[in-house]
RNA sequence: GGCUGGAUGGCAGAGUGGUUAUGCAGCGGCCUGCAAAGCCGUGGACGCCGGUUCGACUCCGGCUCCAGCCUCCA
Protein backbone atom coordinates (compact mmCIF):
# COMPACT_ATOMS: atom_id res chain seq x y z
CA UNK A 1 0.00 0.00 0.00
CA UNK A 2 1.60 3.56 -1.06
CA UNK A 3 -0.26 6.88 0.23
CA UNK A 4 -0.59 8.92 -2.80
CA UNK A 5 -1.30 13.11 -2.80
CA UNK A 6 -2.62 15.24 -4.86
CA UNK A 7 -0.72 17.65 -6.27
CA UNK A 8 -1.94 20.72 -7.84
CA UNK A 9 1.00 21.75 -9.49
CA UNK A 10 1.26 18.54 -11.32
CA UNK A 11 -2.32 18.32 -11.67
CA UNK A 12 -2.07 14.06 -10.72
CA UNK A 13 -1.93 12.39 -7.76
CA UNK A 14 1.82 11.78 -7.19
CA UNK A 15 3.33 9.13 -4.60
CA UNK A 16 4.03 10.28 -0.93
CA UNK A 17 8.24 9.82 -0.71
CA UNK A 18 9.18 11.53 2.87
CA UNK A 19 12.65 13.24 2.42
CA UNK A 20 13.08 10.88 6.01
CA UNK A 21 10.93 8.40 6.12
CA UNK A 22 12.14 8.07 9.64
CA UNK A 23 10.49 11.49 10.73
CA UNK A 24 7.97 12.89 8.25
CA UNK A 25 7.07 16.35 8.76
CA UNK A 26 3.86 18.48 8.60
CA UNK A 27 2.54 21.47 9.06
CA UNK A 28 -0.82 23.21 8.86
CA UNK A 29 -2.10 26.63 8.98
CA UNK A 30 -4.27 27.39 12.29
CA UNK A 31 -6.43 29.26 12.87
CA UNK A 32 -6.21 33.31 13.41
CA UNK A 33 -7.60 33.99 16.50
CA UNK A 34 -10.63 36.70 16.33
CA UNK A 35 -13.71 34.98 16.60
CA UNK A 36 -15.36 31.41 17.84
CA UNK A 37 -14.46 28.83 14.96
CA UNK A 38 -17.30 28.26 12.16
CA UNK A 39 -17.38 24.94 10.24
CA UNK A 40 -14.88 26.05 7.51
CA UNK A 41 -12.03 26.90 10.29
CA UNK A 42 -13.36 22.83 11.47
CA UNK A 43 -12.82 21.24 8.03
CA UNK A 44 -8.83 21.21 7.36
CA UNK A 45 -8.38 20.42 11.57
CA UNK A 46 -10.68 17.43 11.10
CA UNK A 47 -8.80 16.69 7.46
CA UNK A 48 -5.21 16.88 8.59
CA UNK A 49 -6.22 15.15 11.93
CA UNK A 50 -7.35 12.07 10.05
CA UNK A 51 -4.34 12.48 7.78
CA UNK A 52 -1.99 12.36 10.22
CA UNK A 53 -3.62 8.96 11.71
CA UNK A 54 -2.78 7.22 8.46
CA UNK A 55 0.46 8.29 8.51
CA UNK A 56 1.46 7.39 11.99
CA UNK A 57 0.30 3.91 10.12
CA UNK A 58 3.20 3.75 7.94
CA UNK A 59 6.24 6.03 9.59
CA UNK A 60 7.57 5.57 12.76
CA UNK A 61 7.68 9.42 13.92
CA UNK A 62 5.70 11.78 12.39
CA UNK A 63 5.54 15.40 13.52
CA UNK A 64 2.74 17.70 13.21
CA UNK A 65 2.63 21.18 13.85
CA UNK A 66 -0.77 23.42 13.79
CA UNK A 67 -0.17 27.20 14.27
CA UNK A 68 -2.00 30.14 16.20
CA UNK A 69 -1.98 33.09 14.28
CA UNK A 70 -2.30 35.47 17.28
CA UNK A 71 -0.47 38.80 15.49
CA UNK A 72 -3.48 40.32 13.18
CA UNK A 73 -4.94 43.59 12.39
CA UNK A 74 -8.28 41.44 12.69
CA UNK A 75 -7.12 40.71 16.57
CA UNK A 76 -6.53 43.92 17.29
CA UNK A 77 -9.54 45.63 15.46
CA UNK A 78 -11.40 43.51 18.38
CA UNK A 79 -9.21 44.38 20.89
CA UNK A 80 -9.81 47.62 20.59
CA UNK A 81 -13.50 47.64 20.05
CA UNK A 82 -13.57 46.03 23.44
CA UNK A 83 -10.59 47.69 25.10
CA UNK A 84 -8.23 44.91 25.86
CA UNK A 85 -5.37 43.84 25.56
CA UNK A 86 -4.93 41.42 22.53
CA UNK A 87 -4.06 38.85 24.57
CA UNK A 88 -7.69 38.76 25.68
CA UNK A 89 -8.92 38.36 22.58
CA UNK A 90 -6.25 35.74 21.51
CA UNK A 91 -6.75 33.76 24.72
CA UNK A 92 -10.73 33.58 24.37
CA UNK A 93 -10.57 32.46 20.85
CA UNK A 94 -7.86 29.84 21.05
CA UNK A 95 -9.94 28.26 23.98
CA UNK A 96 -12.69 28.41 21.94
CA UNK A 97 -10.82 26.41 19.32
CA UNK A 98 -9.35 24.10 21.10
CA UNK A 99 -12.87 22.98 23.00
CA UNK A 100 -14.47 22.89 19.46
CA UNK A 101 -12.05 20.40 17.99
CA UNK A 102 -11.79 18.48 20.92
CA UNK A 103 -15.67 18.21 20.43
CA UNK A 104 -14.93 16.71 16.58
CA UNK A 105 -12.39 14.11 18.03
CA UNK A 106 -9.56 16.09 16.70
CA UNK A 107 -6.08 15.44 19.26
CA UNK A 108 -3.66 17.59 19.39
CA UNK A 109 -0.74 18.33 16.96
CA UNK A 110 2.70 17.67 18.36
CA UNK A 111 3.92 21.20 18.62
CA UNK A 112 0.92 24.76 18.30
CA UNK A 113 3.09 27.22 18.18
CA UNK A 114 1.58 30.96 18.25
CA UNK A 115 3.45 34.00 16.31
CA UNK A 116 3.95 36.44 19.67
CA UNK A 117 6.61 33.74 20.69
CA UNK A 118 8.45 33.57 17.63
CA UNK A 119 9.52 37.14 16.98
CA UNK A 120 13.38 36.65 17.05
CA UNK A 121 12.84 33.97 14.87
CA UNK A 122 10.80 35.86 12.63
CA UNK A 123 13.12 38.97 13.36
CA UNK A 124 16.34 36.81 12.11
CA UNK A 125 15.15 34.80 9.07
CA UNK A 126 13.89 38.94 7.44
CA UNK A 127 17.45 39.69 8.33
CA UNK A 128 18.65 36.57 6.14
CA UNK A 129 16.22 37.29 4.02
CA UNK A 130 17.96 40.75 3.80
CA UNK A 131 21.40 39.81 3.75
CA UNK A 132 21.06 37.07 0.73
CA UNK A 133 19.25 40.09 -1.65
CA UNK A 134 15.31 38.70 -0.99
CA UNK A 135 14.77 41.38 1.09
CA UNK A 136 15.15 45.47 1.30
CA UNK A 137 13.92 47.93 4.04
CA UNK A 138 11.87 51.22 2.74
CA UNK A 139 10.27 53.71 4.51
CA UNK A 140 10.21 51.38 8.01
CA UNK A 141 9.15 48.75 5.75
CA UNK A 142 10.87 45.69 5.25
CA UNK A 143 9.46 43.77 1.65
CA UNK A 144 10.27 40.42 0.25
CA UNK A 145 11.74 41.04 -3.59
CA UNK A 146 9.35 38.76 -5.56
CA UNK A 147 11.56 39.09 -8.73
CA UNK A 148 14.50 38.03 -7.08
CA UNK A 149 12.57 34.65 -6.81
CA UNK A 150 12.40 32.84 -10.73
CA UNK A 151 10.00 30.16 -9.93
CA UNK A 152 7.45 32.75 -8.00
CA UNK A 153 4.21 31.43 -9.07
CA UNK A 154 4.87 27.78 -9.01
CA UNK A 155 3.03 26.48 -6.22
CA UNK A 156 0.21 28.30 -6.96
CA UNK A 157 0.28 27.51 -11.27
CA UNK A 158 0.23 31.53 -11.81
CA UNK A 159 2.33 33.42 -13.87
CA UNK A 160 3.40 36.48 -13.86
CA UNK A 161 0.77 37.52 -16.70
CA UNK A 162 -2.07 35.70 -14.96
CA UNK A 163 -1.07 37.52 -11.81
CA UNK A 164 -0.43 41.16 -13.40
CA UNK A 165 -3.53 40.36 -15.18
CA UNK A 166 -5.72 39.92 -12.27
CA UNK A 167 -4.05 43.02 -9.97
CA UNK A 168 -6.48 45.51 -8.85
CA UNK A 169 -4.63 47.36 -6.39
CA UNK A 170 -2.63 50.37 -6.19
CA UNK A 171 0.86 49.91 -5.47
CA UNK A 172 2.41 51.11 -2.24
CA UNK A 173 5.54 53.70 -2.77
CA UNK A 174 7.63 51.90 0.22
CA UNK A 175 7.28 48.86 -2.96
CA UNK A 176 10.17 48.79 -5.76
CA UNK A 177 7.73 45.69 -7.36
CA UNK A 178 4.52 45.71 -7.57
CA UNK A 179 4.58 42.39 -6.55
CA UNK A 180 6.67 42.65 -3.04
CA UNK A 181 4.87 41.71 0.08
CA UNK A 182 5.56 42.82 3.72
CA UNK A 183 7.79 41.25 5.76
CA UNK A 184 7.71 43.73 8.44
CA UNK A 185 5.69 47.17 8.89
CA UNK A 186 5.60 49.78 11.46
CA UNK A 187 3.66 49.81 14.51
CA UNK A 188 1.87 52.89 15.78
CA UNK A 189 2.06 54.34 19.28
CA UNK A 190 -1.80 52.19 19.87
CA UNK A 191 -0.79 49.55 17.64
CA UNK A 192 0.77 45.91 19.03
CA UNK A 193 4.23 46.51 18.44
CA UNK A 194 7.50 44.82 18.78
CA UNK A 195 11.21 46.33 19.12
CA UNK A 196 13.46 45.33 15.63
CA UNK A 197 16.45 46.38 13.80
CA UNK A 198 14.07 48.04 11.41
CA UNK A 199 12.27 50.03 14.19
CA UNK A 200 8.93 48.99 16.73
CA UNK A 201 6.81 47.37 14.15
CA UNK A 202 5.21 43.71 13.45
CA UNK A 203 4.95 40.96 10.91
CA UNK A 204 3.73 41.03 8.16
CA UNK A 205 1.32 37.99 7.24
CA UNK A 206 3.24 35.40 5.76
CA UNK A 207 6.88 35.24 7.91
CA UNK A 208 5.36 33.17 10.95
CA UNK A 209 4.80 30.43 9.28
CA UNK A 210 8.30 30.08 7.62
CA UNK A 211 9.56 30.92 10.60
CA UNK A 212 7.57 28.26 12.90
CA UNK A 213 8.21 25.56 10.39
CA UNK A 214 12.27 26.30 10.45
CA UNK A 215 12.11 26.39 14.10
CA UNK A 216 9.73 22.98 15.11
CA UNK A 217 10.36 21.23 12.08
CA UNK A 218 13.72 22.32 10.04
CA UNK A 219 13.39 23.09 6.39
CA UNK A 220 12.42 21.63 3.88
CA UNK A 221 9.70 19.59 5.50
CA UNK A 222 7.38 16.83 3.85
CA UNK A 223 3.92 18.63 4.06
CA UNK A 224 2.06 21.64 4.26
CA UNK A 225 -1.27 21.40 4.51
CA UNK A 226 -4.67 24.41 4.92
CA UNK A 227 -7.90 25.94 3.67
CA UNK A 228 -7.67 26.43 -0.49
CA UNK A 229 -8.13 29.93 -0.10
CA UNK A 230 -4.55 30.40 1.28
CA UNK A 231 -2.99 29.19 -2.30
CA UNK A 232 -2.75 32.43 -3.27
CA UNK A 233 -0.83 34.84 -1.70
CA UNK A 234 0.14 33.17 1.18
CA UNK A 235 1.82 30.10 0.49
CA UNK A 236 3.09 31.10 -2.66
CA UNK A 237 4.51 34.34 -0.60
CA UNK A 238 5.73 31.29 1.76
CA UNK A 239 7.22 29.23 -0.55
CA UNK A 240 9.03 32.07 -2.04
CA UNK A 241 10.52 33.64 1.17
CA UNK A 242 11.05 29.72 2.34
CA UNK A 243 13.12 28.79 -0.91
CA UNK A 244 14.87 31.96 -0.55
CA UNK A 245 15.99 31.79 2.83
CA UNK A 246 17.45 28.34 2.12
CA UNK A 247 19.32 30.12 -1.05
CA UNK A 248 17.30 28.13 -3.97
CA UNK A 249 16.57 24.85 -2.13
CA UNK A 250 13.26 23.49 -1.51
CA UNK A 251 10.96 24.73 1.06
CA UNK A 252 8.06 22.32 1.27
CA UNK A 253 7.99 18.81 -0.48
CA UNK A 254 3.62 18.31 -0.80
CA UNK A 255 1.06 20.99 -1.03
CA UNK A 256 -1.89 19.73 0.17
CA UNK A 257 -5.51 22.48 0.49
CA UNK A 258 -8.88 21.48 1.47
CA UNK A 259 -12.08 22.64 -0.54
CA UNK A 260 -14.12 25.57 1.03
CA UNK A 261 -17.54 25.29 3.31
CA UNK A 262 -20.40 26.49 1.16
CA UNK A 263 -24.04 26.66 2.74
CA UNK A 264 -26.47 25.72 0.84
CA UNK A 265 -24.62 26.16 -2.49
CA UNK A 266 -23.04 30.06 -1.31
CA UNK A 267 -20.31 31.29 0.38
CA UNK A 268 -20.25 31.61 4.20
CA UNK A 269 -20.05 35.47 5.06
CA UNK A 270 -21.21 37.57 7.58
CA UNK A 271 -23.02 39.77 5.56
CA UNK A 272 -25.25 36.98 3.78
CA UNK A 273 -25.84 35.72 8.06
CA UNK A 274 -25.01 32.04 7.05
CA UNK A 275 -22.02 31.34 9.05
CA UNK A 276 -21.61 27.69 10.66
CA UNK A 277 -20.47 28.08 14.43
CA UNK A 278 -19.08 24.44 15.23
CA UNK A 279 -20.96 25.28 18.90
CA UNK A 280 -24.19 25.59 17.29
CA UNK A 281 -24.38 22.51 15.60
CA UNK A 282 -22.51 20.56 18.52
CA UNK A 283 -26.45 21.89 20.15
CA UNK A 284 -27.87 19.74 17.08
CA UNK A 285 -25.49 16.65 17.10
CA UNK A 286 -22.40 15.28 18.33
CA UNK A 287 -18.89 16.09 17.44
CA UNK A 288 -18.58 12.62 15.98
CA UNK A 289 -21.67 13.53 13.66
CA UNK A 290 -20.15 16.89 12.35
CA UNK A 291 -16.83 14.77 11.89
CA UNK A 292 -18.54 12.68 10.02
CA UNK A 293 -20.16 15.15 7.56
CA UNK A 294 -16.73 16.64 7.25
CA UNK A 295 -15.55 13.72 5.86
CA UNK A 296 -18.18 12.51 3.79
CA UNK A 297 -17.07 15.13 1.00
CA UNK A 298 -13.57 14.60 -0.50
CA UNK A 299 -11.07 16.75 1.05
CA UNK A 300 -10.92 18.92 -2.32
CA UNK A 301 -14.00 19.06 -2.83
CA UNK A 302 -16.00 22.19 -2.36
CA UNK A 303 -18.50 21.11 0.84
CA UNK A 304 -22.22 21.81 0.49
CA UNK A 305 -23.55 21.99 3.65
CA UNK A 306 -27.55 22.23 3.55
CA UNK A 307 -30.51 20.90 5.75
CA UNK A 308 -29.73 17.32 5.53
CA UNK A 309 -25.92 17.12 6.41
CA UNK A 310 -26.32 16.37 9.85
CA UNK A 311 -29.52 14.05 9.56
CA UNK A 312 -27.41 11.59 6.78
CA UNK A 313 -24.57 11.44 9.20
CA UNK A 314 -26.45 11.10 12.03
CA UNK A 315 -28.50 7.99 10.84
CA UNK A 316 -24.82 6.65 10.00
CA UNK A 317 -23.41 6.95 12.92
CA UNK A 318 -26.40 5.55 15.17
CA UNK A 319 -26.21 2.57 12.92
CA UNK A 320 -22.66 2.10 13.98
CA UNK A 321 -23.40 2.48 17.37
CA UNK A 322 -26.18 0.22 17.18
CA UNK A 323 -23.74 -2.42 15.69
CA UNK A 324 -21.00 -1.89 18.47
CA UNK A 325 -23.60 -2.42 21.49
CA UNK A 326 -23.89 -6.14 19.63
CA UNK A 327 -20.11 -6.59 19.21
CA UNK A 328 -18.51 -7.83 22.24
CA UNK A 329 -15.02 -6.06 21.98
CA UNK A 330 -13.95 -6.85 25.88
CA UNK A 331 -11.07 -9.55 24.73
CA UNK A 332 -10.21 -6.95 21.82
CA UNK A 333 -6.73 -5.32 23.43
CA UNK A 334 -4.92 -4.53 20.73
CA UNK A 335 -5.55 -3.82 16.79
CA UNK A 336 -4.01 -1.25 13.88
CA UNK A 337 -3.62 -0.55 10.96
CA UNK A 338 -3.20 -4.31 9.57
CA UNK A 339 -6.38 -4.49 10.59
CA UNK A 340 -8.43 -2.06 8.37
CA UNK A 341 -9.88 -3.87 5.79
CA UNK A 342 -7.85 -3.58 2.34
CA UNK A 343 -10.19 -1.46 0.23
CA UNK A 344 -10.46 1.20 3.33
CA UNK A 345 -6.58 1.05 3.47
CA UNK A 346 -7.02 1.74 -0.03
CA UNK A 347 -9.19 4.31 -0.29
CA UNK A 348 -7.81 6.22 2.73
CA UNK A 349 -4.33 5.89 1.25
CA UNK A 350 -5.36 7.29 -2.43
CA UNK A 351 -5.33 10.97 -1.88
CA UNK A 352 -7.08 10.31 1.34
CA UNK A 353 -10.48 9.45 -0.27
CA UNK A 354 -12.61 9.60 3.03
CA UNK A 355 -16.26 9.24 1.25
CA UNK A 356 -15.05 6.30 -0.46
CA UNK A 357 -13.39 4.76 2.77
CA UNK A 358 -16.91 5.36 4.50
CA UNK A 359 -18.77 3.46 1.88
CA UNK A 360 -17.04 0.47 2.57
CA UNK A 361 -17.24 1.04 6.24
CA UNK A 362 -20.93 0.96 6.00
CA UNK A 363 -20.55 -2.04 3.95
CA UNK A 364 -18.63 -3.91 6.84
CA UNK A 365 -20.71 -2.36 9.26
CA UNK A 366 -23.85 -3.80 7.27
CA UNK A 367 -22.19 -7.30 6.77
CA UNK A 368 -21.19 -7.83 10.43
CA UNK A 369 -24.74 -6.73 11.18
CA UNK A 370 -26.07 -10.19 9.98
CA UNK A 371 -23.87 -12.36 12.20
CA UNK A 372 -25.12 -13.62 15.58
CA UNK A 373 -20.99 -13.14 16.60
CA UNK A 374 -17.61 -11.75 15.25
CA UNK A 375 -14.58 -13.21 15.07
CA UNK A 376 -11.43 -11.29 16.67
CA UNK A 377 -10.25 -10.66 12.73
CA UNK A 378 -13.69 -8.37 12.60
CA UNK A 379 -14.00 -6.93 15.72
CA UNK A 380 -10.53 -5.29 15.28
CA UNK A 381 -11.45 -4.15 12.05
CA UNK A 382 -14.34 -2.68 12.89
CA UNK A 383 -12.02 -0.97 15.99
CA UNK A 384 -9.46 -0.11 14.01
CA UNK A 385 -11.76 1.52 11.13
CA UNK A 386 -13.15 3.79 13.70
CA UNK A 387 -10.01 4.90 14.98
CA UNK A 388 -8.49 6.11 11.53
CA UNK A 389 -11.85 7.66 10.91
CA UNK A 390 -11.80 9.15 14.22
CA UNK A 391 -15.57 7.86 14.81
CA UNK A 392 -17.52 5.46 17.19
CA UNK A 393 -14.74 6.59 20.12
CA UNK A 394 -17.80 7.83 22.72
CA UNK A 395 -19.23 5.06 25.30
CA UNK A 396 -21.97 3.66 23.74
CA UNK A 397 -24.59 4.75 26.53
CA UNK A 398 -23.59 8.05 26.21
CA UNK A 399 -24.14 8.23 22.27
CA UNK A 400 -27.68 7.03 22.72
CA UNK A 401 -28.77 8.75 25.80
CA UNK A 402 -27.28 12.39 26.54
CA UNK A 403 -27.68 13.60 29.94
CA UNK A 404 -27.47 17.37 28.43
CA UNK A 405 -30.74 16.66 25.87
CA UNK A 406 -32.71 15.00 28.21
CA UNK A 407 -36.29 16.99 29.43
CA UNK A 408 -37.41 14.19 31.26
CA UNK A 409 -34.77 12.39 33.73
CA UNK A 410 -34.14 8.51 33.86
CA UNK A 411 -36.44 8.07 36.87
CA UNK A 412 -39.43 8.90 35.17
CA UNK A 413 -38.48 7.56 31.49
CA UNK A 414 -38.46 4.14 33.48
CA UNK A 415 -41.28 4.86 35.26
CA UNK A 416 -43.96 5.65 31.97
CA UNK A 417 -42.29 2.27 30.50
CA UNK A 418 -43.18 0.39 33.38
CA UNK A 419 -46.86 1.54 33.00
CA UNK A 420 -46.60 1.18 29.14
CA UNK A 421 -45.45 -2.70 29.86
CA UNK A 422 -48.49 -3.16 31.92
CA UNK A 423 -50.67 -1.97 29.77
CA UNK A 424 -48.57 -4.14 26.85
CA UNK A 425 -49.38 -7.24 29.46
CA UNK A 426 -53.20 -6.65 29.60
CA UNK A 427 -53.40 -6.23 25.77
CA UNK A 428 -54.60 -2.22 26.64
CA UNK A 429 -52.45 -0.67 23.27
CA UNK A 430 -53.90 2.26 22.90
CA UNK A 431 -52.63 2.91 26.54
CA UNK A 432 -49.94 1.84 25.63
CA UNK A 433 -48.91 3.99 22.03
CA UNK A 434 -49.96 7.22 24.04
CA UNK A 435 -47.19 6.52 26.53
CA UNK A 436 -45.10 5.97 23.47
CA UNK A 437 -45.82 9.50 21.70
CA UNK A 438 -45.80 11.14 25.01
CA UNK A 439 -41.84 9.61 25.05
CA UNK A 440 -41.74 10.73 21.82
CA UNK A 441 -42.70 14.30 22.02
CA UNK A 442 -39.90 14.43 24.67
CA UNK A 443 -37.43 13.06 22.59
CA UNK A 444 -37.19 9.61 23.36
CA UNK A 445 -37.98 6.63 21.36
CA UNK A 446 -38.46 3.04 22.19
CA UNK A 447 -37.92 0.09 20.90
CA UNK A 448 -38.93 -3.29 21.80
CA UNK A 449 -37.25 -5.94 20.81
CA UNK A 450 -36.31 -9.53 22.30
CA UNK A 451 -39.44 -8.53 25.07
CA UNK A 452 -37.22 -6.08 26.27
CA UNK A 453 -37.56 -2.14 26.03
CA UNK A 454 -34.78 -0.15 25.16
CA UNK A 455 -34.62 3.49 25.02
CA UNK A 456 -33.02 6.59 23.55
CA UNK A 457 -32.81 9.93 22.99
CA UNK A 458 -33.07 11.64 19.70
C1' G B 1 -11.96 41.33 -16.03
C1' G B 2 -7.83 37.48 -14.94
C1' C B 3 -6.29 32.79 -12.72
C1' U B 4 -7.78 28.14 -10.38
C1' G B 5 -11.25 24.47 -9.19
C1' G B 6 -16.24 22.47 -9.32
C1' A B 7 -21.19 20.88 -11.82
C1' U B 8 -23.59 13.20 -11.03
C1' G B 9 -30.58 10.56 -9.28
C1' G B 10 -35.36 14.32 -4.11
C1' C B 11 -30.53 15.28 -1.00
C1' A B 12 -25.38 14.13 -0.08
C1' G B 13 -21.46 11.88 -2.71
C1' A B 14 -17.43 8.22 -4.99
C1' G B 15 -15.97 6.23 -9.45
C1' U B 16 -15.54 4.60 -14.54
C1' G B 17 -14.47 4.84 -22.41
C1' G B 18 -19.12 -0.10 -22.89
C1' U B 19 -21.06 -3.88 -16.92
C1' U B 20 -25.26 -2.04 -9.58
C1' A B 21 -21.30 2.87 -6.52
C1' U B 22 -22.83 3.88 -1.60
C1' G B 23 -25.67 6.45 2.14
C1' C B 24 -29.96 9.56 3.56
C1' A B 25 -34.95 10.26 1.92
C1' G B 26 -39.07 7.39 -0.97
C1' C B 27 -41.71 2.89 -2.30
C1' G B 28 -42.81 -2.63 -1.59
C1' G B 29 -41.99 -6.96 1.52
C1' C B 30 -40.32 -9.91 6.06
C1' C B 31 -40.45 -9.19 11.32
C1' U B 32 -43.70 -6.58 15.17
C1' G B 33 -50.04 -5.98 18.84
C1' C B 34 -48.62 -1.41 16.23
C1' A B 35 -44.11 1.00 15.87
C1' A B 36 -38.78 1.30 16.12
C1' A B 37 -34.45 -1.36 14.91
C1' G B 38 -32.79 -5.09 11.56
C1' C B 39 -33.14 -7.80 6.97
C1' C B 40 -34.69 -8.40 1.62
C1' G B 41 -36.19 -5.96 -2.80
C1' U B 42 -37.08 -1.49 -5.88
C1' G B 43 -37.53 3.24 -8.93
C1' G B 44 -34.32 7.31 -9.96
C1' A B 45 -28.31 10.57 -12.53
C1' C B 46 -24.25 11.97 -14.79
C1' G B 47 -25.18 21.17 -16.31
C1' C B 48 -25.80 22.82 -21.86
C1' C B 49 -23.93 22.50 -27.13
C1' G B 50 -20.62 20.41 -30.44
C1' G B 51 -16.34 16.96 -31.58
C1' U B 52 -13.30 12.22 -31.26
C1' U B 53 -15.08 6.96 -30.97
C1' C B 54 -18.28 1.02 -32.92
C1' G B 55 -19.69 3.22 -28.17
C1' A B 56 -18.78 8.99 -23.53
C1' C B 57 -21.34 10.58 -17.56
C1' U B 58 -16.05 9.27 -18.39
C1' C B 59 -11.49 12.14 -23.60
C1' C B 60 -11.32 17.19 -26.47
C1' G B 61 -13.44 22.21 -27.53
C1' G B 62 -17.07 26.05 -26.57
C1' C B 63 -20.95 27.85 -23.29
C1' U B 64 -23.71 28.54 -18.69
C1' C B 65 -23.85 28.51 -13.51
C1' C B 66 -21.27 28.03 -8.61
C1' A B 67 -16.98 28.69 -5.54
C1' G B 68 -11.92 30.39 -4.11
C1' C B 69 -8.08 33.79 -4.99
C1' C B 70 -6.43 38.41 -7.43
C1' U B 71 -0.93 41.16 -2.54
C1' C B 72 -0.61 43.52 3.58
C1' C B 73 -7.18 40.24 3.81
C1' A B 74 -7.44 34.96 6.50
Amino acid sequence: MQIQIYQRAHKQKVPFTPLNKDHVRLYVCGPTVYSTPHIGNARPAVVFDGFVRVLRAFYPKVTYVRNITDVDDKINTKAQQEGVDIDVIAERYTKCYHEDLAALGCLSPDVEPRATEHMPEMIAMISALIERGHAYESENHVCFSVPSFDDYGAVSGRDHNARKAGARVAVETYKQHEEDFVLWKPSTETEPGWDSPWGRGRPGWHIECSAMIEKHLGLPIDIHGGGGDLLFPHHENENAQGCCFREGKEYVKYWMHNGMVNVDDEKMSKSLGNILLVRDLLQKAPGEVVRLALLQTHYRQPLRWHEDTLHSAKQILDRAYRLLEQVDTRDIKEWGWSDVPSEIQAALCDDYNTPLAITHWQALCRALQKKETHTAEEVKALLATHHFLGVGQRPIRSWFRQAEQGKLDVESIEKLLAERDQARQIRDFEAADRIRDQLESQGILIEDSNGKTKWRHQ
